[in-house]
DNA sequence: TATATATGTGAGTAATCACTTGCAAATATA
DNA sequence: TATATTTGCAAGTGATTACTCACATATATA
């Protein structure tokens, strides 16, 4: 057994949800077989059944971690007092992404064109917060220029996430010096 | 038989793939059985494998209409002379697209996360005429600037096609006083 | 008209799918 | 220690998968 924040997860358990984040992020959930999580994970098939009931229920408690993750890099933004470390905050959120977590966030932004798994709402309190942040700023369309800013947000997660990327740092520098943050 | 531009083309055949195109785009390819799409089109299942041989010539002969119908709307700014038309074209570029061509782009943003399908190059001539323009309207880092726009004509695009972007005519008057346009 | 080719069907195929079941071993609790 | 519960596996299940094949009909060509 180990200890996962403060619930006991049996190390099988465990290996089962690694190997099919990996899986579900990298060929997709449809394309991925609970035979070959199994395989991969180093477990009879039917332990997958055991502790998740079905495959569905197996993608949700992967998602369940995900979106955790995503709430967790979000929240020190919206704690930020100061307009302008709001915007750089934000700006500087995509290039934080650990490469160890690059398969959570695929699968989420994966999982967004899926009807049942898009919801635009998550993203509320982040526009709410640049939106202050830039009525802060006198900005003439603060709500718009929040919508721009989560826009360039997710474009530069996207392209990070597929690994087309090169020019990180300088475009980040365009950004800020962009927004004066 | 039926004409399509100059090319003759069965009355089935064009039905399996409309009707692959649309499970494709809003069900996924592997969520998709080709005996779904025979039913769908009305016609014998075989009749997918004798037209297309199996179900990724299929999906690759979706694919390279899609592809056509992106080449013609980039047709138009690549041929522009002025560089203010450029960067207004490219912001009109999303709002263009028509409700009936929906699941040709739907289609081709998904699969952009299929490392087998992900082609950045396609937009590089794109970017070049944008940094043409930027760099003919004196702006500081047209490169930057270039990648800039383009990723924010692709959060449109994905906004659009997943049915979450309310305030789009707002937004383009938006970022075309942004880009003084 | 005769014949070759293209178009179409329906009934197969083996492989794989998500999932179940019966039983054993490990662990927790009394 | 005795017993209940959890964790685990191997061998199944029927349904569905992508794809094939034999055969028929429609169309194009000589």
């Amino acid at each position: 057994m180990q200890v996962i924040t403060h619930i006991y997860m049996t190390d099988k358990k465990e290996k089962i949800l690694k190997s099919a984040l990996e899986l579900f992020a990298n060929e997709g959930v449809n394309a991925t077989s609970t035979s070959k999580i199994a395989k991969i994970a180093g477990v009879s098939e039917g332990l997958i059944f055991r502790h998740f009931n079905n495959k569905k229920g197996l993608l949700n408690s992967i998602i369940e971690s995900a979106e955790e993750k995503a709430n967790d890099l979000f929240a020190d933004i919206l704690k930020q007092k100061d307009a302008k470390s709001v915007i750089k905050k934000t700006i500087d959120l995509p290039f934080l992404i650990k490469k160890s977590e690059y398969d959570y966030w695929k699968l989420q932004f994966k999982l967004k064109w899926e009807e049942e798994y898009n919801n635009p709402k998550k993203m509320q309190p982040l526009i709410e917060k640049l939106t202050w942040a830039f009525l802060e700023l006198n900005y003439e369309k603060p709500s718009l220029e929040a919508q721009h800013l989560i826009q360039t947000f997710e474009s530069i997660s996207t392209e990070i996430l597929k690994g087309n990327f090169s020019n990180q740092n300088e475009f980040k520098q365009f950004l800020k010096h962009k927004y004066s943050v």
